[in-house]
DNA sequence: ATGAATGCAAAGGTTTTGCACCCCC
DNA sequence: GGGGGTGCAAAACCTTTGCATTCAT
């Protein structure tokens, strides 16, 4: 198995496993259960989209995702692919993730976990990071000024040591 | 003098001295200066969109500029605002602070100091703070991964214990 | 006088909306 | 059968660009 490297020549880390065929077949049932309960019904365009998002299982912004659909599924239009994104961030299935260096909203899979996000400026790589000290002062910061914490979006932009420029 | 409220009821810090006469005067020369360090030329519009933005002294959005420059100044087209929120950026009269909620770049005043942003979602008004030890357990943290920190962007959406829903 | 800056309008790119038709429940 | 969903095209937005003109140096 060769080893992979990123567009920055930083050796590549394995990837998450998100799309076996059984978590696949529990994101669509959380899809049908979303629908049913909001009264909203189920598509076959509607899981096409789901779907392509949990195979490629990267973070997209809402344009990524709409050429990916166009190709991988012609027929389907930009304004369903839109209209979807919704649903699905409803759904808890998608989330808005972070801003990119272009100021696009980007998107990922949704996870209970949180994590915060590292953008690479010299290969474009979404990384993630957790650190419990950093959410800790965080929330005591935020407690401290009398308000209180509904999100936060945390984006470390890098330049990366092994890229050669 | 009467207690001054925020949008969500909660007592309204003083606003920072951002525009009296003389700190208006100095950055006219900082912008003269930037302007003839690069062969770039003064103008009148220019200096009216920089003066507009220090008295305004608040966070917009180059959106929310063009519709400040249209109502104080109806003859500057939008396209000069935009052509010079480069420049300003440039000249480190403004810079870009923060994404807000609907996904747009908000600007600032420069100032040499960092600072990080919480956005009150029950009335939209931006906070600032600053906190050096999530800024030391940054830089280990992203140093760890070997990768050189560029920027970052660290943006806290809360509530107010102030609002009445 | 020379090159930069402006205003306007047109073009670009992204996202939303209106509407006729289709399909899931 | 009825209300949501889709596709298409048009509209809405925001931002950039081309060009003739004006202006600063």
């Amino acid at each position: 198995m060769p080893k992979k490297t990123l567009p920055c020549g930083r050796p590549a880390a394995p990837a998450a496993p998100h799309a076996t065929s059984a978590r696949i077949a529990e994101w669509q049932q959380k899809l049908r259960d979303y629908l049913t309960a909001q009264g909203l019904k189920y598509s076959e365009q509607r899981w096409k989209i789901a779907e392509l998002i949990l195979s490629i299982g990267r973070h997209l912004d809402a344009q990524g995702l709409v050429d990916r659909v166009k190709k991988e599924h012609p027929g389907i239009g930009a304004a369903t692919v839109y209209r979807n994104i919704k649903v699905l961030c409803d759904a808890r299935i998608l989330k808005e993730s972070l801003t990119d260096s272009n100021g696009r909203v980007v998107y990922e899979l949704f996870d209970d976990d949180h994590h915060d996000h590292i953008v690479c400026l010299d290969c474009g790589e979404i990384f993630e990071f957790h650190n419990d000290q950093i959410e800790a002062l965080q929330n005591s910061l935020v407690r401290d000024m009398k308000f209180k914490q509904v999100k936060h979006r945390h984006v470390i932009y890098v330049n990366c040591e092994y890229a050669q420029k």
